[in-house]
DNA sequence: CATGAATGAGTCTTCATTCAT
DNA sequence: CATGAATGAAGACTCATTCAT
């Protein structure tokens, strides 16, 4: 009882600082804050987290566990070739991000502020991006096998479905009252399968 | 004379956090920070900068008067379809990158860390973003005419190209140490107009 | 039964609190630490203890009792001169030191850390010390009757006495790991009796 | 000037922690009343201390050069037997006291509240003990050369003197509304010197 | 122009204490 | 009796900014 209501806070808490941390930022976004936004004292927040890093890491763990681990669990369990799996990985991708925008945007903005500024957060952030870079290898690795998908480097190419989804999340993130948020996902999917250009009719 | 070395002095400040910005972030970056890197002391800098607010101001200044301003003048003066166009761009960009790294990453760090913070960063922003955005549509919708590009919503289709290109960006830099950023760029531009699917022979 | 249980935590409690007293000092031993160092919540430390100064005061009344008077006692039901007295007094602490080493330190370590911080402090560990005085008053005064001490002012000379084994108790304690802490009892007591000097010949 | 005005300032909280130190403790005291009894902001204490830690440092620095170093110059200067040594250290010390007793009890209080608590703190308290201890036992071995002083172990003694010295200035300072402080320092010369045994006539 | 010094508001964090359960 | 959770005041420290010189 008391400790289901103490789990509630703290993920009250976390939910939060996710929001927080994408709107405003790490550095950005103050403890002061999260107490505001939450309704505990300051050092109520300290209870349930050790410190400012502590959020950094139990949202990576929150991204992990509910985005990236279940996506490739569901990508891998698809059947058809690896560019089956890949549209399915964007659906996924897409109608994740359109329930989850903050915990989608998150590695991307705490990556884009902090992996440079120290060891530690470079170790914690570059750990997720390895295991999708991972992910991407071996599908891309797939898809030259099975003739889907043309001759690659495939640690690169996976940079640049990363590079080119993250970008395209936060441009998204950026012109979302702009724009149309479905067409806005039809349209990326055409544009990252098959580049901007029309395919060359003949040969 | 004695004016230019004030002014080399403001240059040299702005490279300076230009550097720090990119590496630490906007919030990351004290003026002490900035002091240090320029041998001058803390006041100094408030005699070439109103505030630190200023420092976005004058760098967004710059990416769009070295950069961006140069850049679209150079593509729209290229002949040819508007695929060369855009591989024109490509080029260019990435040639600018390799050597002019932080005033590229500047954009979307800066954009990431602060635009939803505060009315006026926004603005300042997307000011610049819109610029993007639109010549991207002047480029997309010429290309719809000469039959290089396929059919699409030019004003969503410049949004991924950008967030395509600051995306690998991003991700460039991030393992700029673990791969070639030559293949990385060759590879790319490949992506970019092709996308990750091999082209459908016949239909 | 049940009263008993209740008791053997507040000694434990107690036990705990004097360690980490002597070891990081009033200030710096937190209600955390006492309740990580019995396993005990901090919740549970305040059933047994009203707040932080109940510990100094309980303490006081530990040190008092197990020690100082039990001390008294011993060495006033001494027979012979003053000397003997004396003498027996530095067997007995020396003897009580290595045992209770905590207990030893915390007076003068309490005292040196709060004494003139607080009124109320000041009155609990004065009031030791007062006892302690006295104590050595009349054995001085004893002694000067009985010839074997020599005619000094009895209230400084006991502040001489308190001070000389409470600092030689701090500098054992420093250094105890480097030194033979018999050899340091033996040697003091010698010190302590005749001073530094050669006692000089005839005359 | 501006500087001396700087140096003026430095040196005005420099003064004003030991006395705060000596009278509340290390952690007892807080930048807060530095700040009021210099009345300077807290930030401004930070520009001329990089941290709490720094007092100690300093302070422990400003012991060695005012007292340490000079007592030891002067005592080593001074001619006759290692027994006038020693009475010119306690004339020397006694003196010293009077005039700078906050700097006197820094040593032994800090090093009674801190040593244990931080391999850092001990290290630097370590080190001045060390010199002192030095000191002495290259003092002692004197006087058991040339015959003024017994055969003992002189390190241990060495600790004996300093234990004794400072506990003697701690009950001095406890006590020193109560009594005269130029009785307590003649007497204490004499219960140093000779112990408290009256020296036995004939051997 | 530039510096050194200072300010004051704010940051993260700690901690003695309380209280419902 | 004891716990887990929370509070609130205070702690050390930071930092953008100002200003006399």
């Amino acid at each position: 009882m008391k400790r289901s209501v103490s789990q509630k806070n703290a993920k009250k808490i976390l939910d939060a600082t996710l929001k927080l941390f994408v709107k405003k930022g790490f550095h950005g976004t103050t403890i002061s804050d999260i107490s505001k936004a939450t309704r505990l004292t300051e050092g109520g927040i300290y209870f349930h987290f050790e410190n400012k890093y502590d959020f950094l890491t139990k949202l990576l763990a929150e991204y992990e566990r509910n985005y990236l681990n279940k996506m490739i669990e569901e990508v891998e369990a698809q059947s058809g070739k690896a560019t089956d799996k890949m549209a399915h990985f964007l659906r996924l991708t897409q109608n994740f991000a359109s329930k989850n925008r903050e915990l989608c945007l998150c590695l991307p903005n705490l990556a884009t502020e902090l992996c440079s500024i120290n060891r530690r957060y470079e170790k914690d952030i570059k750990r997720i991006y390895d295991k999708h870079i991972k992910f991407f290898v071996d599908l891309i690795e797939e898809g030259k096998k099975d003739g889907s998908f043309r001759d690659v480097d495939s640690r690169i190419v996976a940079l640049h479905l990363i590079g080119s989804n993250e970008g395209n999340l936060l441009m998204w993130n950026m012109y979302r009252k702009a724009i149309n948020s479905e067409d806005f996902s039809r349209s990326y999917m055409r544009f990252f399968l098959n580049g901007i250009c029309k395919p060359k009719q003949k040969v």
